[in-house]
DNA sequence: GTGAAAGCGCTAACAG
DNA sequence: CTGTTAGCGCTTTCAC
């Protein structure tokens, strides 16, 4: 290819005949090399300043075999999880001068592999958020993506750390306070059931049945939105339990809504907990008792172990959970007729 | 540099081995170019298929001089206008086979015009939210971001497109409503005198009082968040209006919480409104009448105007406008003691 | 239709 | 400390 129409961009070679002296010396100057005769780095700079010369990134890429381009797959760019995880992980990787490229599959997992893929060619490495990849799919995909990490599920392909969520966790602490007020009914509203994060709810709860073997918990079949939570009322009533957990805020507003509207009193006749605290949930009536996930200190800490993998430096925990915290408001009280006991 | 370590990655060089053909053939079978006798093209489809050869972009993106990405500076991730424009731009993108390289500024603009710079020379182009950036700086950065679209801004620098999403006409419906219902005192609770939006609203309601002249139009500084809202309550009332255009939504609903403990009825004795139509819009009580802008139609076409940039068509509209549509609810009616009487 | 070779803009090994 | 030079991986012109 000989011949191409020659760019207007001005280039090393450029700087270098302004300041006399070779491309290798220009470069030394613009990447900090200190091994460059200050009175020549002077030259060199100010002849770069006064062709406003900036470096051109392909070329400095090509050359160096890195993008300092990380890519975050997510499943869809309009859930505020993601976002937030993105969120996190374009702060953390920006202190660091790493930038950051969207992959966003929308929803299509037919695409996420490819897509995955093409980012990771153009990327240093890959941030995966997919939740409904197969674990043999995704099994297969890790080594071509590595250095890879994944955000709320594991692996067992060696070298690919995770950061995750403990959602069961955080459903076991909201349980745990409804027991401690004295509850021994307590509803859980499910979330959809291909939600990842409603499975891991459901593993707390286990946990949870398991060490307050005398507290029924029964397990009512939901949704994710406020509507869900708004028709689950006839569910929650009949099962007779005094303590719910809805899914998430979202649910428990709509359900708060309800019984509102029925003349039920909350907490007074029933307790109930959301999940996720969104900004709302101090705003609800009463203000609702919920879990907080630490999502984008999750996205941080993603970048902190895809760091550590591109730095090389030994990776100290392949899995770094993120337990939720209890927010507790007056959505939760003692039980209708109850003392406040507690046993934990 | 003469010796490198070698790479592992298999390269173009590879398959020309395996296939027995040069490198330009290889090259032009993985463009699809035409000009290849099947027969060969097929053995380099086969050799390509058999090493799994993904031909590696930054080499591409060197010799073709472009990058098939586009940076989308934003001055704050968590503000979900600029996630909603970001799902847009990066969705239509995703269409034409670009990438979007996030840029967040982290709300420090002096950051900005080097964070877009940087973009700009790792991509083809550049689609800039700057709300807060002065014209003055925004006209010196802007040729050398170029292809660059502007969102919610515009220039008079020449080939700097924008999309707008026009709050004015939005605030100016709403009042319009409001007027129609047959209340003559409406009050404007402001948001922050900072924000771009919000000025916008402003020029809207000077329109809205010169093709009004009978209704008083009264202003309340204020923020933008829920307890802003929530204490607005007393300037409200005293100001004596009988519609109140909330800055938005969350304000609106911090004022219908304020109103409703103090026993006020909405739509009764006051009617609100407020502006975005958050999902929590309609459960609110009564449900908010608001205005909904659609943003990530503007990022879509952010995305349109960016191609046609790109690919040297002609720009039909330098300045996209998208106007907000009022949505209808509970929390408006007809002020106390008038009947329903129109006016438009 | 195919290949050789010259870049794209920069970095880094090597020699001085 | 500085320059020469050989690439990074791919595209594309030019000549066959």
């Amino acid at each position: 290819m000989a011949k191409r129409a020659p760019s207007n961009r001005i280039g090393i070679s450029d700087v270098a005949a302004k300041a006399g002296v070779s491309l290798a010396t220009v470069s030394r100057v613009m990447n900090g090399n200190q091994s460059v005769d200050p009175k020549i780095a002077a030259r060199v700079q100010s002849a770069a300043a006064e062709l406003k010369y900036q470096p051109n990134p392909i070329g400095r890429n090509l050359a160096r075999g890195k993008t300092e381009t990380i890519g975050v797959v997510v499943p869809d760019l309009g859930n505020p999880t993601f976002q937030t995880v993105l969120r996190g992980v374009s702060r953390a990787a920006a202190q660091d001068g790493y930038r950051v490229l969207i992959a966003d599959s929308s929803e299509v997992s037919s695409e996420e592999a490819i897509l995955a893929g093409e980012a990771r060619r153009r990327c240093d490495g890959v941030v995966l958020c997919a939740p409904r990849m197969s674990a043999a799919e995704l099994e297969e995909l890790a080594p071509s993506l590595q250095p890879m990490v994944l955000v709320n599920r594991t692996t067992n392909v060696p070298n690919s750390p995770s950061v995750m969520i403990d959602y069961g966790k955080g459903i076991q602490d909201l349980a745990g306070h409804l027991a401690d007020l004295g509850h021994t009914r307590i509803a859980y509203v499910a979330g959809p059931a291909s939600s990842a994060s409603n499975a891991l709810r459901l593993v707390g709860l286990e946990k949870f049945s398991r060490t307050h073997p005398h507290i029924e918990v029964v397990h009512l079949r939901n949704g994710s939105t406020f509507e869900d939570g708004y028709e689950s009322a006839n569910d929650v009533l009949s099962s007779g339990a005094t303590g719910i957990l809805a899914f998430n805020d979202l649910t428990a507003m709509g359900l708060l809504s309800s019984l509102n509207e029925r003349g039920i009193r909350v907490p007074e006749d029933i307790s109930v907990t959301g999940f996720d605290d969104i900004p709302f949930a101090r705003y609800t009536t009463p203000p609702l008792t919920t879990a907080a996930a630490p999502i984008m200190e999750a996205g941080e800490q993603a970048w902190a172990q895809m760091r550590e993998l591109l730095f090389g430096n030994a990776i100290t925990e392949a899995v770094r959970v993120f337990e939720p915290h209890i927010v507790v408001r007056g959505s939760t009280g003692v039980p209708h007729g109850k003392d406040s006991t507690a046993e934990s």
